[in-house]
DNA sequence: AACGCTGCCTGGTCTAGACCACTCCGTTGC
DNA sequence: GCAACGGAGTGGTCTAGACCAGGCAGCGTT
């Protein structure tokens, strides 16, 4: 096992080298400007044109580069073009090469008013864990999220936890896996203490995203309220066939 | 000259088919079973492995199946990511109890710019049909949207034909059916013209959504930039499990 | 000087095979 | 009966090379 884990990480820190050489490679480079040829990279680092390929989609995938059939591979003006994935924050900023970080602006321990109860199915006065955290990727203010958890599932929860991804904590600490969530997405103008956080201008949109969280059972964990970044953040969706059959049906 | 054309349609015509034989086989085969293994179907179909494993890819980026290492290939459950309300704007107004309308603003058909006939993957300079139409709710200003279609998919169209359903339109008199939508959402807040036509404050945001609609194929048939009223339109999502499990994976 | 051809360089696709890592199930040993 | 151990089959990655298709610049012709 132990030699399987070296080879492992051994592999891994490969192919992320690969990746990160080029990503190094993409910031030295100036917005606009070509990359060396695939077939240069290959024979440079000495690595098959199809494993550089594949790293090269890699970045294109998130923005960061684009390709042009018979010219080169292009630096893209503005490398804030990748999605959101809904689903944890953090695992979206490692998506896009930034490093994940919060810094947390208040928390509490409250018993629930009857708006946030009602939203996580529990009673009035049963005690709740909330917290406002302002989301990071690599220093950079992306977001403002308020979270709401009833303290029964996280018992012991402090403070100091919420550094990191709360999904890896709930996950690894308390054994909480979210199996679906809803969510509303809605474009406002923030108020100034949002705006002030975020560090964007007076008309700058933003997206209000907010989450209600369930576990696979269906019981609800958490709900969310969270203000992103217009700037930093384009949703992008894959709606497949299925959703437009009610209106072809509708004409048959 | 002639036969490097023929070859050339061939082989465009051996992807497709590739894909859509896959899509036809995931179709065929039952939620939550397996596909056949790469290998199987690379000795089965006569192409090599890597070849089956990109057309594979396309199907996972579009979430109709999913890879389990060691295990096989198996039909998702569900497109995990379901956006409501940004298929059909009239099937989205009828379902809310409002009558659909629309008031054509502009109606041109113009050779493709280089951007446009990029993201419709036309030749620069084909005919392309385009127009802008402010969307009505029972009377009531709720988007404002620009369409290109190229012009070879609806010969005859005119402006006279776009009082109602687009998706309607493209589906009765052109036999196109949208089978898949890329879509990306963004917060803005618009500019002038468009606050004035969707009669609303300057301070509210609006949801620009731009949408590249595809037919069952896999052949795009129109784009779309559109400017929806903040006020009115509260995206809803649901976001089921498999959508986590990038993180959870990340934890071993 | 303007046009058009041509050849080189780019990304795009495909191949046939190799090896690794993971799963799963049947077998073997206790 | 149960648990541990394989082996077979799966997806994951990489290779080295081939050919196709689009862009572009330089050269020649007009």
């Amino acid at each position: 096992m132990g030699s399987n884990e070296s080879v492992t990480v051994v592999e891994e820190t490969t192919r992320h080298t690969l990746r990160a050489r080029l990503r190094e490679l993409v910031a030295s480079t100036e917005v606009g400007k070509s990359l060396p040829s695939e077939r240069d990279l290959s024979a440079r680092w000495g690595v098959a044109r199809m494993t550089i390929r594949r790293a090269v989609d890699a970045l294109v995938a998130e923005g960061l580069v684009e390709r042009r059939h018979g010219s080169g591979t292009y630096v893209t003006p503005q490398p804030f073009v990748r999605l959101l994935g809904l689903t944890s924050f953090s695992q979206d900023m490692r998506d896009r090469g930034l490093e994940p970080g919060a810094r947390l602006l208040a928390y509490r321990v409250a018993p629930a008013d009857a708006a946030i109860s009602t939203q996580l199915h529990i009673s009035a006065g049963d005690p709740v864990v909330s917290f406002t955290r302002l989301r990071l990727g690599s220093g950079e203010a992306m977001a403002v999220e308020t979270v709401w958890i009833p303290q029964a599932l996280v018992p012991g929860i402090n403070g100091s936890d919420l550094g990191g991804s709360l999904y890896e904590l709930l996950s690894s600490r308390y054994r909480i896996s979210p199996g679906a969530a809803n969510v509303s997405i809605e474009p406002v103008l923030p108020d100034e203490r949002v705006r002030e956080l975020l560090t964007i201008s007076e008309n700058q949109a933003c997206l209000r995203i907010r989450m209600v969280d369930s576990d696979a059972r269906g019981n609800i964990i958490m709900i969310a309220n969270c203000f992103y970044r217009g700037d930093k953040y384009q949703l992008t969706a894959q709606v497949s066939g299925g959703a437009f059959s009610a209106e072809q049906s509708r004409n048959s």
